[in-house]
RNA sequence: GGAGAGGUGGCCGAGCUGGUUUAAGGCGUACGCCUGCUAAGCGUAUGUAGGGGUAACUCUACCGAGGGUUCGAAUCCCUCCUUCUCCGCCA
């Protein structure tokens, strides 16, 4: 959610930030409705001014047992009135609110515009490896243990089920990631993988989103599409104080998401499914620093893919390929050697205020003052599917194994794996 | 699922037989006094959001959320959410 006064003040800067994610927005709609609320709450105030007074003579007149029929017919009168006032208030109230959840947050003035043609390839890292053959893609490669149509059977199409080694191997991968993230001081957290709308809005999946998640009608709560949703729901409506930040957290959920008509679309094996596992990292910080902990953030996940020795290039999203809450986004993406392409394997994000406006997140500023919004900020610490695929793809040689780099070997127990 | 008890300002906690409480008191925090230093002590201030004023200031709303009763609701009634205790069921 934006600055209220932002909105006042600024109406064109939003705008045009919504028009460059291409969300349709109509900012005079909320000027409007914003003016005649505000015209309406004076109104509202001053009657209930009036009211109030009205009831402290009631009630002196009655304690010195005189009577005050007069006072009380006056004081109907206008709760009358007010009750007429407050029903249009409110209306607009819901109106406005309504309006507010659909804005989208303002890009960084950094952020290049355009769609994802112009997003920029801020550096790579590694070279793409040679093969003295043709190398297999994924689902050839682990056709005995990635099993779809068992996956089909029990949950339907484009979910996943993995055997033997694959399964071992992405708990492995899982495990390793967060003592990786441990290790370098965040704080783990394993969280419920369903929330309730009131946590989808303030992470600001919903109201966008909502055709895009699998809801439980029944328990009117969503399986969560990201880790990201509940662990920054952690900190919804609270209070820190300023030493206590940043916060830093990480944490493994799966990830449910629908994908509403992305069928056919570069959905074969595990590149795109319905279900998958994550390690999320999620940050709160100091409004004066979320630029360098967003940096940090994104050197921290390519730094585990320098680790396991998987070639990446690292993206800067224009305005039209970044997310609704989003100001300022950077995916990495890893290399496919079966399918010959770049795969977004994690995307590090600073969300500024737009969250914690939402979530109502606030630290108390050490030097006094009243309470200011932190900023958040997250990013995949990564997800497993296309970084199995990855693996399991560059690491394939001629007799058909698979090399495995040297902390997930030691971490299986054997450092070929012979599908 | 059944029964019961709670949800109050950053935290704890009173108020809950409706009207000098426009939320007592404490802790914490800030400033001042005192002190050789620290602690203690004393004094003052200290919720959030919105509106008005150059300004000290002032007005309105908010006591889990929403609705209702009433001239007037933290206080009474209803619905929902949530926490705890006991019982049942269950991994």
């Amino acid at each position: 959610m934006l600055d209220r006064k932002l909105l006042r003040k600024e109406p064109q800067t939003v705008a045009d930030a919504a028009t460059a994610k291409n969300e349709k927005i109509d900012i005079q709609q909320w000027l409007d409705a914003d003016r005649s609320k505000r015209e309406l709450m004076l109104e509202i105030e001053a009657l209930r001014k009036q009211r109030n007074t009205l009831s402290k003579t009631v009630s002196i007149k009655k304690r010195n047992g005189e009577d005050a029929e007069e006072e009380m017919q006056k004081s109907r009168n206008t709760g009358a009135e007010l009750a007429d006032l407050e029903q249009r208030v409110s209306e607009f109230n819901s109106r406005l609110s309504e309006m507010e959840l659909s804005f989208p947050n303002i890009p960084d003035s950094d952020v290049p515009e355009g769609t994802e043609d112009n997003n920029v390839i801020v550096r790579s890292w590694g070279t793409i490896p040679e093969f003295s053959f043709q190398p297999k893609p994924h689902w050839d490669l682990m056709s005995k243990v990635f099993l779809p149509e068992a996956a089909g059977k029990i949950a339907g199409s484009n979910f996943i089920l993995f055997r033997g080694w694959a399964a071992r191997l992405q708990r492995t991968l899982i495990s390793w990631m967060l003592d990786y993230h441990t290790q370098a001081g965040m704080d783990e957290v394993w969280a419920p993988f369903v929330a309730r709308p009131e946590s989808m809005t303030a992470t600001a999946q919903l109201p966008k989103m909502d055709d895009d998640m699998y809801r439980i009608g029944h328990d009117n709560l969503y399986l969560v599409p990201t880790g990201e949703v509940p662990i920054t729901n952690l900190y919804r409506d609270r209070l820190l104080e300023e030493t206590d930040l940043p916060v830093r957290l990480c944490g493994y959920t799966p990830c449910f998401r629908r994908e509403a008509g992305s069928y056919g679309k570069d959905n074969r094996g595990l590149n795109r499914v319905h279900q998958f596992e994550k390690v999320e990292m999620v940050r709160l910080e100091h409004p004066d620093r979320s630029e360098e902990a967003h940096l940090e953030l994104l050197n921290h996940a390519a730094g585990m893919l320098e680790v396991l020795d998987i070639p990446y290039r690292i993206l800067l999203l224009a305005t039209g390929d970044l997310s609704f809450a989003a100001a300022k986004c950077y995916d990495i993406e890893i290399w496919s050697a079966g399918q010959e392409k770049w795969l977004e394997v994690s995307s590090v994000s600073n969300f500024r205020d737009f969250q914690a406006r939402r979530g109502n997140m606030k630290y108390k500023p050490a030097g006094g003052g009243k309470p200011r919004l932190v900023h958040t900020l997250n990013g995949s610490g990564l997800a497993l599917p296309r970084l199995i695929i990855s693996l399991v793809e560059n690491g394939q040689q001629p007799d058909g194994t698979i090399r495995l780099p040297k902390i997930i070997a030691e971490r299986m127990g054997t450092d070929v794996i012979k599908p």
